[in-house]
DNA sequence: ACCATACCTCTCTC
DNA sequence: AGAGAGAGGTATG
C-alpha cells in the first residue's frame, strides 16, 4: 500500500465540507474515516476540514512543485474565491433565507468539471440523489480510468468520447433507463465538437444556456445546473420541485407558474447571486421536509 | 405556443 | 415482506 502525504491549505472563509459536498451538487464523493474521498482535476485526494484549514491526502511521491496545483485545485473546486459573508449580505432579502443561512452556513457552490456536471445532470432527470449517485460512480468505475491513493481506490469521470464509443445499451445496463440515450447522443455530439464545453464558460448567461439546451436531455433546469455547479453563472437559479415548492410555501408565489416566470422573480430579487439563495433554500426545504417524514 | 403524458427503474415507505 | 408511489425533468404529440 502507497503512503500518503498531507497537505494543508488555510481558508479564511466560512465552509461545511460536508455539507457542501454532501448537497446534491456533486454525486462521486465518499466519506471513510473523517475524510472525504473523491476526484478532482482527474487526480484522487482526500479532504478533511479542521479548524481553520483543510487538509488534503495526496500520493506520498507528488512532486513537491505539484502541491501547489493541487492546493489550487482543491481551491478553486470549493470556490475559495468566493466571498461568502458578501454573498450572504447580498442574498439576505428577507427572514426565510436568513434563517436558512443561520442553519446551513458554511454551505458553498463548487465548480466542478463541466462535463462530469453535464451528464450528472441529465442522468438526474425523474431520478433522486441516492439513485444517480449509485448510476454516476458506476459509469466512472465501468468506463473510468483507475486511481489510488492508500488503499483507496476511485476512477476518473470518463471523457466524451468514451461515452460516445459506448452507445446507449451499456449505458442502460448501468441503470440510466431513458436517460441512457441523452448520455449517449450528448456524448456523441460533444466528441463532434457541435458544443464546446470550454467556450460557455466566457459566454454571458443566456448564450451558455442556449447551447447547452441544444443536448438532448438538457432543458432548462439541467441546464442552470451546469452554469451553476461549473461554468461561474451564478444567477443560475436551478428551480425543481424542491426549489418551486420552497418558493410557492414560503414566499407566497402562485402555484403552476412556468419555470421561466419563477426564475426571473428569483433573478429580480437576488441578481447575479440567484443561484446561491437557491442552494439555501433548497437545502432548507429538502431537510425539513426529511424530518417530517421520519418523525 | 402551450399542455398533458410517457418514460426506465431504483429506492423508500407503508 | 411485497407492492406501490414517487423521484433535483425532458421530449413528444
Amino acid at each position: 500500500m502507497a503512503k500518503q502525504k498531507t497537505l494543508t491549505l488555510s481558508i479564511n472563509q466560512p465552509l461545511d465540507l460536508g455539507l457542501t459536498l454532501n448537497s446534491g451538487q456533486a454525486f462521486r464523493w465518499h466519506k471513510k474515516d473523517e475524510w472525504f474521498y473523491g476526484t478532482i482535476s482527474n487526480m484522487l485526494v482526500g479532504i478533511k476540514q479542521e479548524d481553520k484549514y483543510i487538509s488534503i491526502l495526496v500520493d506520498e511521491y507528488l512532486p513537491p512543485e505539484h502541491q501547489d496545483t493541487v492546493k489550487n485545485s482543491v481551491k478553486t473546486y470549493l470556490r475559495l474565491d468566493d466571498d461568502l459573508e458578501s454573498i450572504y449580505k447580498w442574498i439576505s432579502t428577507d427572514d426565510i433565507i436568513k434563517q436558512a443561512i443561520a442553519t446551513y452556513r458554511g454551505l458553498r457552490i463548487l465548480r466542478q468539471e463541466p462535463w462530469e456536471c453535464l451528464v450528472s445532470f441529465i442522468c438526474s432527470a425523474n431520478s433522486n440523489i441516492t439513485r444517480n449517485s449509485s448510476v454516476l460512480k458506476s459509469i466512472a468505475r465501468e468506463y473510468g480510468d483507475p486511481l489510488s491513493l492508500g488503499d483507496h481506490i476511485d476512477y476518473t469521470f470518463p471523457r466524451p468520447d468514451r461515452l460516445a464509443s459506448l452507445g446507449e445499451d451499456p449505458l442502460r445496463k448501468l441503470g440510466l433507463g431513458f436517460r441512457a440515450k441523452y448520455v449517449a447522443s450528448a456524448s456523441l455530439m460533444v466528441t463532434a465538437g457541435d458544443l464546446d464545453l470550454s467556450s460557455l464558460m466566457e459566454m454571458p448567461y443566456d448564450e451558455a444556456k442556449e447551447n447547452l439546451i441544444r443536448l438532448p436531455g438538457v432543458g432548462e433546469k439541467v441546464a442552470d445546473c451546469v452554469l451553476l455547479f461549473s461554468l461561474d453563472k451564478m444567477e443560475a437559479c436551478p428551480i425543481d420541485r424542491w426549489v418551486r415548492r420552497a418558493f410557492e410555501n414560503w414566499y407566497s408565489i402562485e402555484e403552476n407558474l412556468k419555470y421561466n416566470a419563477l426564475r426571473t422573480w428569483a433573478f429580480e430579487r437576488w441578481g447575479t447571486y440567484a443561484g446561491y439563495a437557491q442552494q439555501y433554500l433548497f437545502q432548507q426545504i429538502r431537510l425539513n421536509s426529511k424530518t417530517y417524514s421520519t418523525v
